[in-house]
This record gives C-alpha cells, structure tokens and sequence, in this order.
DNA sequence: TTGAAAGCGCTAACAA
DNA sequence: TTGTTAGCGCTTTCAA
C-alpha cells in the first residue's frame, strides 16, 4: 500500500487539505512552519501523488495521445520525438498509438485515449477521403492538433509542410539543372500531400514553359517497392528521360535501385530528388539531394501548441505551416550536354 | 459532461451496480432483458467508461510505460511497433519515454510513470555502471521487463539477444572468407552488450587460431560518428587490415563512407559487417551484410510478457534469449587471393 | 492559517 | 436478480 496524502495528514497533525496544498505548491494558506514539516514527511516516506486520483477530480491528467500511422516508418520516429521531448518540458506524457492509417484502428485509439481522459491528441492519418471520425473528434471539444497531412475542416488547429512549395522547389532544382524530361513518382493520390507535390512539380514544369508528359508520371506508395516500380516504368517508357523526382525518399531509394539495375549512373545518367530528408539519406551513395521536411521540429511544435491549447492559453496562429527546403547533396547534377 | 453510470442508470430504473455489471460484462447477475434495456441506454447515449474512476478503484490501467534511449534511433521504432502492437492485442496503451540514456531522465520517467500507476514498464538503458534505481524499479514490486541491454539482478525478467553468439557468427563469417586481419568497432564498452559482442570476437578468433591484436580493436559509441572515425583509426594503423567488424549498423555506415573516402572499394578491398540489419542496411549499396537483431519481435515478446506478469499469469521463463543470425548481403567477400 | 466535508465516476462487498 | 453503501486518493468550496 502506497503512502497518501491521509498518512502524510495524520503523522503530521494537520487536515489532508493543508497536505494537498504543500504538494501542489499553493503559495497561500500554510504556514512557513507546517509546510517543512510537511515537505520532510514527504520526503522521509517516499510520498508519490497519485496521478490517477488527482485526475478524477481535476479532470486532467497531464497525457496527451499521438496517433500516427507507424513509428517504423523512418519520417515518423523524427516526429515522435519532437512531441515527446516538448510534452516532456511541459509535464506531460505521450501514449503512442500505430494505426497503419486504418479507419478501424484509429477509432479505436481515439475512443480508448478519450476514455483514459487524454488532455488532447495530435493526429496524423492519410484517410482522406472519409475523415468525418477525425470532424467528429474535433467537434467533440477535446483539444486536438493535425499533423502533416491536412484535413479540411473549419477550425482545426494543425502543423502542416507546404508539400506543394517543396514538390515545386524540388522540380524547379532539376529544371535549373537543364532537365527537362523530368519523371515524377508520386505519393498515393488519395492523400493531399502527393496531390500537392504533384501539383508543385506540375507547376514548376509549366512556370519554366515545359509541357507536362503524363508519361513521366507514376503514381507510387510512398514505399520503397513504389520507387523501384515506378522508376522501372518511367524508364521504360521515356529513353530521354534524364531527372527524376521521387515524392519521397523511401521510394527515391528504391529508384536508386531500379536505376543501377538499368546500368545507369546516378547522377551521371540520371538525377534523382527526393522528399523528406530522413536521416539515412545523407548516408545513401551517391548522398541523396532532397527537400527536407523538419520533423522534429514540426513535433516540437505540434506538441507546444496542443499543450497551450490545453492550458487555454492564446495561440498565434491555428495552421503553422512549415516550409521545405531544398538540400543540396550528389544525386542531382547538370544535365548532359547541357 | 459526458454521461456516466449515474446517468443510464437513472434512465434505466436501475442501480449503478447493474449497469456497472452491464458495461464489465459480467456474465451472471443481471437478466436479459435489463441487459439489454441497459445496451440500449449506452448505445443512445454514447456513453464511454471514465477508465480513470475505474482505475483508481481497480488500481489498474490497462497502461505500460516503455522506456527507451531514444525513438529516432533506427534500432527503436522497431521495438517500439512490437510493444504497441503486441500491447493493443491485449487492450493496453503505452506511453513512449526518451531517456537519451540520461541517468536523471530516467528516475524522472520511472517516477512519473508511478505516479500514473501504469500496470508494468519495459525498460531499455545502457547506463549499467550506476543501475540502482532500475534494481529499485525492480524491487519496488511492479512488474518489469527489461529488453536487450541486460541488468544483473535476481528475479529480473527480460528479454535478450544473445550479443557474444552475434559477435562470434559475424567474425566466423569473416574468417570462413579467409580474413585474418579484421579490425573491430565496438560499441561503448561500459555497455554489457558492446562487451559481450566484442568477447564474440576475441572467441571467434581464437577458435581459429589468430592472434588478438589490439591495434584491430577501437571502441566507438553506436553512432555514425564513431564508424567513421574508427574505420579511420583502424585503417590508418593496419595497412593488411582486410575487413572490419562494425557492431552496430550504423558505425558500419559510417565505416562505409571512411574506406571510400580513403579510396578503398567494399567488399572488394575492405569486408564490413554490421550489427541489428536495421531497414535502410538493405538499401545501401553495397547491401549491408550484418547480424540480425529480432527488433519487433523482441518488442512483441517483452510487451506479452510484461502483460503476463502483469496479468498473474504463469511465465515458462524469466528470461527469453533470442538468437542473431547471419544475413549475408554485398558487403562482404572473399578475401583478396584468398 | 487551517480544516470539514462533499464529491469526482467507478467497483465490489454485502445485504436483500 | 438487484440494490445499498463504502471507499479508492485527491481537490476544492466553504466555514472557522
């Protein structure tokens, strides 16, 4: 058995009220003299507050959920350790729940956080397309913050890239290299990322006066076999082709691989560009040129906002929207002959 | 306010204890039809159990804490995947906690997770010099599984790989191919595993009558960083050296990038073997030939054990070694004339 | 400065 | 089969 606020009352001769309020740090209302007696009975028995109990009343727990798709996919685990390591200044635990961006389990994970009274959730998923459950979570005035991949709705609060500015610059980095038969593997298409930086590449193509081919593009699954898939098509139907543009990095690598396996050089014969910039990339031969996306950053500050939207505290902006950046590295160079 | 047991069972005619029955399924007490009628109740009102109120008088939570170094190390998100799933078969959440190996962080987390009452924690740390307060965590009588880096003490329950079999395959691999000089990048050695992996290699050699020559030996620190400055070193001082031993996968990348900047080609004039085959050991070319480390499945079994501890139920063993094995890729040859 | 008492939502003896 | 009641450990209102 525990010690508790009671054995804390009663070995000091004061009401569990006074104890509550030493625990808590209330500044009025104690007595310099009881608060030591009180802080050394703490200490002396090992008194740990039971965060259970104190929710029950409160109505608070100091937990906050964060739903993602899968921690083992590398853009995640950036991510996880943004909101953990913001959630963990402010006092606050993490459950981490893995949906594999399945409807049913995500559900599942929002009923289960609310029923263990999270303070709020920070959201990710892909399921567009029929997202009234992330709606009716919203509306359900838990606090909540999107993350990554937008939802449409009317006052969500989210953390978001500007996937079409990064898809636009990643294009624009190609073309500034005399590309111009430019592949694109896109993103699965139901998702709003890939549509964006596909509509980013598209874009670009055209600002620079060249004609979008839907041959160069290929619509892929954010996953490595998608790159390897993709890259094999694009180059089999396109023998000019000189440039692609992976819309990730887990797929730019598996056209790292279709690539060498054509007997192509990279860049030499083919310059690719990915999207994300995980820490592999830069270990990747040749080093992988990428837009980069700062997760950790964009976990901090998913985690930052939540917590302040807890506490009721004011909030700039509802939709942070981080901006990609084009990394530079060896996978990208000057067309030949150009 | 949300609605509670109060409420259906005002609505229902019924006291608190039949719906408290109800929503607990408790198979006898209750009769059809008021279960029903109470069914009903919950369905319209969408009523959701407060698992706080419940915990605080159960003393359970349905809630593990895992407490890890740090989630953006590629050898966790694995882990992490095999608990929260193995974790969510069973109805359980989990709290993810970074200690970055921080002796401090870590009481702090053990402490907060008490606080919480979670129902058992799995616990990963390096900082074996100084573990009292995981033996404390111990002793303190919840239930505990630690996972891959061990702890000496009674009655502890965990689940390991076995690092000195690792290191001794991965060396004997080495040797089939006719190396004999092969320089070795251990990790930290105030870590067991990075000790037990290095005494695999000392025996392996042994068993095959080489000489240990401490000048093959450098001790690194699991990080890219220790990889390049130790192949570095090695080569530097062992001109005849024909293959190293990285014992981590990504001191083996780091390796990778310094036997190419000094103008070497792998496998065909330097061998490299790692050490976990994490993911992306499969993408780099040349592909990774490395010592497999189980991850998710280390990840499921400490979580379903955890749960078992957790649950009283009966465990075959309190400790469960899993067995590294071999996975022969690119990155490794025979020796030159060899 | 201090304390009595109610109550958070639930479970579980025990009684009917 | 059903209900009464106490109590989990804490915070908070109100009164002293």
């Amino acid at each position: 058995m525990a010690v508790t606020i009671k054995d804390i009352a009663r070995l000091a001769n004061v009401s569990v009220t006074t104890v509550s309020r030493v625990i808590n740090n209330k500044p009025e209302g104690v007595s310099e003299e009881t608060r030591q007696k009180i802080l050394k009975l703490v200490k002396e028995l090992g008194y740990q507050p039971n965060a259970i109990a104190r929710g029950l009343v409160t109505k608070k727990t100091k937990t906050i959920g964060l739903i993602i798709p899968d921690i083992s996919n590398p853009f995640f685990p950036d991510i996880a350790r943004g909101v953990e390591d913001s959630a963990h200044i402010y006092g606050y635990n993490v459950f981490l729940c893995n949906t594999d961006d399945n409807l049913e389990k995500e559900s599942e994970y929002i009923r289960a956080l609310k029923e263990k009274y999270v303070d709020g959730i920070i959201f990710t998923s892909s399921s567009i397309p029929k997202h009234e459950h992330i709606i009716e979570l919203v509306e359900s005035g838990i606090p909540v913050v999107i993350m990554d991949r937008r939802v449409d709705s009317e006052n969500i609060y989210g953390v978001f890239l500007d996937n079409y500015e990064g898809g636009y610059i990643a294009t624009k980095h190609l073309i500034d290299l005399g590309h111009e038969k430019i592949g694109c593997i896109t993103g699965p298409l139901y998702t709003k990322s890939a549509k964006e930086r596909l509509e980013g590449y598209k874009k670009a193509l055209l600002d620079s006066g060249i004609k979008i081919d839907e041959k160069l593009i290929f619509e892929g699954d954010y996953k490595i076999n998608g790159g390897i898939i993709g890259a094999e098509r694009l180059l089999k139907d396109n023998k000019d082709m000189s440039a692609i543009f992976a819309c990730n990095d887990l797929m730019a690598y598996g056209a790292y691989k279709t690539i060498r396996s054509f007997g192509y050089k990279i860049p030499d014969d083919i310059s690719v560009v990915g999207f994300d910039d995980i820490q592999l990339s830069q270990i990747l031969e040749p080093q992988l040129s990428t837009i980069k996306q700062p997760a950790y950053d964009m976990g901090l500050t998913a985690a930052r906002m939540l917590i302040k939207l807890i506490e009721g505290k004011k909030l700039k902006k509802k939709i942070i929207n981080f901006r990609p950046q084009l990394v530079i590295r060896q996978s990208t160079k000057l067309v030949k002959g150009g």
